[in-house]
DNA sequence: GACCAGGACCATT
DNA sequence: AATGGTCATGGT
């Protein structure tokens, strides 16, 4: 067992707001998941993440880097724009983390992510995870809420080796085709997700967006979800009529309009907020 | 049984 | 530049 110190840290909200796709709560109110090569059950305390690894020596420093336990997110709540509507979605969403995930598997499980339910993402990655994923050696802890957390997620070389067919068959339907050619320009070196890290945003979101099956919004969840840009603003349909419902009751704002208000309103961490509101619609029904 | 889901892409206007 | 249809699958 390990032990991570946290202030103010909502490991529910965190793992459960469609950032990433492989946690799931047990029955003993802790969560089961894969970090890498990583099986982990972590469980929330008042100060702190406890985690126990399937690894006999947990690799601490990337579970603190993928959890995010170190920084300050009041300070970052604080930059939020002090109206209503945000400031609910802070009460609601209180102690929330973006995570930083590992760049292929984020932006493979986001080309899975079009017009698909978050339990439908999460059934096509768990079988994508179960039919080609390496077995995780369970050497200190015995799960499972989830037997596809027994595998690890699939590198983008073992995806390009395979066929449509063979993916389809894990039910992603339309998005074959493109999670094939896009783990074959990154396993072949063709473009270099490592590469982005020294860009400035709009590069980094222009050179994903060549990539098949990759527009903005996928994009912009990558670039938020596993760098760390938090300049970047997914709008997807709940955040849409987030910004629609909230901020323009009345008048409904063309897409340009719209784009202008996400870009210059909520600050120097409107991917940050752009979290909250997608949480704070989805989990009080608005 | 409709309706919709953390969209992208291509063909029309 | 801006809409509209299409893609595959399953939850609500």
């Amino acid at each position: 067992m390990s032990f991570f110190p946290a202030n103010n840290y909502n490991l529910a909200a965190t793992l459960a707001s469609g950032q990433a796709f492989r946690w799931y709560p047990n029955v003993q109110g802790a969560w089961e998941g894969v970090i890498g090569r990583e099986f982990l059950m972590l469980r929330q305390q008042p100060n702190g993440i406890e985690a126990h690894s399937s690894n006999a020596n947990p690799n601490s420093s990337a579970i603190q880097h993928y959890l995010q336990t170190d920084i300050d997110i009041d300070a970052i709540t604080a930059t939020f724009p002090n109206d209503p509507p945000m400031q609910a979605a802070i009460a609601a969403c209180r102690g929330l983390r973006l995570l930083r995930q590992d760049p292929w598997e984020c932006l493979a499980s986001f080309i899975l992510s079009s017009t698909k339910q978050i339990v439908q993402i999460q059934q096509i990655v768990g079988a994508l995870c179960e039919c080609y994923g390496e077995e995780i050696s369970m050497a200190a802890v015995c799960p499972c809420s989830n037997n596809s957390l027994r595998f690890a997620f699939p590198s983008a070389a073992k995806l390009a080796s395979l066929s449509e067919p063979q993916l389809r068959s894990c039910k992603m339907g339309f998005r074959a085709p493109y999670l094939l050619k896009t783990a074959r320009l990154i396993s072949s070196g063709e473009l270099d997700l490592e590469s982005l890290r020294k860009m400035k945003t709009p590069e980094a979101r222009e050179t994903l967006c060549t990539l098949p099956g990759v527009g903005e919004k996928i994009a912009n969840c990558v670039l938020l979800f596993a760098y760390g840009f938090q300049d970047a603003f997914p709008v997807d349909v709940w955040v849409q009529k987030a910004i629609r419902q909230l901020y323009f009751p009345k008048r409904k704002p063309s897409a340009k309009r719209l784009k202008h208000f996400v870009q210059t309103h909520f600050g120097p961490n409107a991917g940050y907020a752009q979290q909250y509101l997608f949480h704070y619609m989805r989990t009080q029904r608005l």
